[in-house]
DNA sequence: CTGAAAGCGCTTACAG
DNA sequence: CTGAAAGCGCTTACAG
C-alpha cells in the first residue's frame, strides 16, 4: 500500500537524464537547456513527483522555516500578530513552526526543539529566553527576534511599539479629559511591554504634576478573567471609583467595562473613563467602543520580517513604531466618534 | 562567525567512539552500554552538540512534525482549536508547521507545501481540499484528518461535532421558549458545519409541525462583521423582529444582540432571543451572556489526534462527538443562570 | 555491546 | 549545457 516515494532518480529514469538534472529542473536559477527542463517536468508530472525538502534542507543547510514562539495566547492581540505573522510568511513562502509557551514558562524548550531542526530563524513573542538558549542561537548562525519585549542581558533585535511613549500619551489625554484620580492594571509583571506602559503612564501623571499617590496600581496578569478578579476585588458595589482606568491592554480595559457596567451598574464614561492599549478589533464593536492605543500589527510584523532577513545575528538592532491615540466612547470629548478608523485587521474583517 | 555545526562524527572523536554510538545516545531505546552512553552525553554536553533532526528525518522517513491548516481564523472558534492542538502536539513532542487558508480558497497549495516536508500527518480544519490532493496525500501513505467538515467526494477520516443533531436540540430549545417565528443566520456556504446546523434547526422546527416559512435565512460569512452588516440589512429600527434568532456560530450571534441592542435599542431577550453555537469563552462574558451549543474542544481534539496515531490512512472513520445546551441568558427561562458550567478553556483562562 | 559501511534524497563544485 | 561523484548528518542492518 504505502509504496516507495518517486525521487528524482526515478524521474531522471523515466526522462533519460541525470539526477543532477532534474535536481536543477526543480531549483530555479539552475543552468539548464528549456528542452531538458521540459522533458523532465514532464516526466515528473506523469510520475507526481515532489521533490523532498527535507533532504534539499540537509545539502542546503537552510530550512526555509521560521520558528513563531508565542508566549501568551490568552491575549488577543498576540492571537492577531501569529495570524498576521503565519499570512505573512506565507506569502513570502516559508513555513511556520509554531509553538506556544505557557506564561511565565520560558522558551527555552521550544528553542531546543527549533534548533535541532535548524531553522531559518526565530521570532519570539511576548516569551522569555535565557541568555544561555540565546547564545547557543548565536553559534549557530540562528537569528532570533524579539516582538514586542526586550531582554536586559541579551543584545537581540528586536522591534517594538513605543510603549513607554504610550503610556505617557494616554496619561496626557486622561488629564485632559478631567481625570484626576487613577486606576491603573498591569498584565505580565516579567514583561517589559507592561512594565514600560506602566512607567509611561507614571511619568505623564508626574509631567503634569500629579502624584502617584493619584493612582491605584493593581495587577491583572494580562487576561480577561484575571482583571475581571482584580476589579472584582479592589471595587466593590459601595467604593468609590477613580475618575478614569488605564488597563495596560484591551483585553483587560474590556473585564474594566464589564465590571462597571453590568456587575456594579455604574455608567463609562459618565462614572468612570476607560481606556486601554493594542487597538483590539474586540475592543472597536459595539459594546465597548473603547478608548485605546493603537499598535500598528502590520508594520511591527513587516519590520521583523525585514530584520530577519538582515539576519546580522551578532549586531543588535531596535526598531521602535509609536502608537497613536484611538478616540472612542470611553473617555469623553476629545474627538468625533465618526472620525475615529477602524484597527486595520491582520488580513481580513473579524 | 559562523562556524561549521558541531555533528554526530564531532562528539564521536571527542568521546573516542564511533559516530553510530554517538547516535545510539541519543537514540531513545538503543542498546548501548551505559558507560559509553554516559561518555557521550558528556563530551556531548561540552560541545554544545544538538542533533540535526532533518538528517535524522531524511533517514527515518518520519519528521515528528504534523501539518495544522485552518481556514477560517476569522472565527474565534477556530483560533480556539488551534490553540488546543498547539498544545496537544507540543505535550506530545510534536511540532506543528501552521498554515491560515482564506476563506474560499482551497487548501491545496498549503498541502503540496506541506508534501514536500513530508509531515507525519496532515489536520485540516475549516478548509477545502480538492480530490486530486487528497490521492496524493493516500499515495505517500501520509494520513490527512478532517475536523469538523467533511467531504462528499472524498472517504477521508473526520472528528466532528453532532451539527445537525445540535440544531435540531436549539430548535426544540427555542420552541420551548416560546418562540414560533425565526431567523437563521448562516455562515460559510461551502462549509458542511453551516449547513448541518442549518438542516438541523429546520429539521427540529419541521418535526414541531413549523413551516420553513416561519424562518427568515441570512449569511453571515461566519464573520462578526459579516453577521453585523446582514443583520442591518434585514432590521431596520421600525422593522418587527422575529422571536428568536439561531446564529449557526456564536461570533455571528454577538453581532446580533449587538445589533438589536446597541443599534436598534431593543432588548435581548424581551424582545428577541438570540443562539449560537459553539461556546466561546466571549460569548461567556458578562454583555453576552450567551446561550449556546458547547463543542468539546478538548475532546475534539484528542480524538483527532487518536485517529491520526492509527494513521490507517486507507479506512474511512467517523467520530461524532455530541454538543451540549449551555444555557444563559439570551433565551429566556429554562435553567438557573448559576448552575451553567463556564467554557472549558484550551489551556488556560482567557 | 560496538564499529564500519551503506544509504536516505537531494545540491553543487568539478569536468567535459 | 550536462553528467558523475562527493557530501550534507544522521540511522540501521550487518558483522564481529
Amino acid at each position: 500500500m504505502r509504496r516507495r516515494a518517486i525521487t528524482s532518480r526515478d524521474v531522471a529514469e523515466r526522462a533519460g537524464v541525470s539526477q543532477a538534472s532534474v535536481s536543477r529542473a526543480f531549483t530555479p536559477g539552475a543552468t539548464l537547456s528549456p528542452a531538458l527542463r521540459e522533458r523532465i517536468k514532464k516526466a515528473a508530472e506523469e510520475l507526481d513527483y515532489i521533490p523532498n525538502s527535507i533532504a534539499s534542507s540537509l545539502t542546503r543547510a537552510r530550512t526555509n522555516t521560521i520558528a513563531l514562539i508565542i508566549g501568551d495566547t490568552d491575549n488577543p492581540f498576540y492571537i492577531h500578530v501569529l495570524r498576521a505573522f503565519l499570512a505573512a510568511l506565507q506569502a513570502r513562502g516559508q513555513q511556520a513552526l509554531t509553538f506556544t509557551v505557557a506564561p511565565g514558562a520560558t522558551s527555552d524548550d521550544a528553542i531546543r526543539q527549533v534548533l535541532r531542526f535548524r531553522v531559518d530563524g526565530i521570532i519570539l513573542t511576548a516569551a522569555q529566553v535565557s541568555t544561555r538558549v540565546v547564545s547557543l542561537c548565536e553559534d549557530r548562525g540562528i537569528p532570533i527576534i524579539l516582538f514586542n519585549r526586550y531582554i536586559p542581558g541579551a543584545d537581540l533585535p528586536v522591534v517594538r511599539c513605543d510603549n513607554f511613549g504610550g503610556g505617557r500619551l494616554m496619561a496626557q489625554a486622561l488629564i485632559a479629559a478631567g481625570a484626576r484620580s487613577f486606576a491603573l492594571i498591569k498584565g505580565d509583571p516579567m514583561g517589559t511591554t507592561s512594565q514600560d506602559r506602566a512607567k509611561g503612564f507614571f511619568a505623564g501623571l508626574a509631567e503634569a504634576g500629579l502624584a502617584a499617590a493619584a493612582v491605584t496600581a493593581l495587577e491583572g496578569g494580562s487576561t480577561y478573567n484575571g482583571a475581571l478578579e482584580a476589579f472584582s476585588r479592589a471595587y466593590g458595589a459601595d467604593d468609590a471609583l477613580p475618575d478614569a482606568v488605564f488597563a495596560v491592554n484591551d483585553i483587560m480595559a474590556m473585564a474594566a467595562i464589564d465590571r462597571f457596567r453590568h456587575q456594579l451598574g455604574r455608567r463609562v464614561p459618565e462614572d468612570v473613563m476607560v481606556a486601554g492599549f493594542d487597538n483590539l478589533p474586540e475592543g472597536a464593536r459595539l459594546p465597548y467602543r473603547l478608548t485605546t492605543l493603537d499598535q500598528p500589527v502590520g508594520k511591527m510584523v513587516a519590520e521583523t520580517l525585514a530584520l530577519l532577513d538582515q539576519r546580522r545575528s551578532g549586531e543588535a538592532t531596535e526598531r521602535l513604531v509609536p502608537s497613536r491615540l484611538i478616540w472612542r466612547d470611553t473617555v469623553p470629548g476629545l474627538a468625533p466618534a465618526a472620525a475615529i478608523p477602524p484597527p486595520a485587521p491582520a488580513r481580513s474583517q473579524s
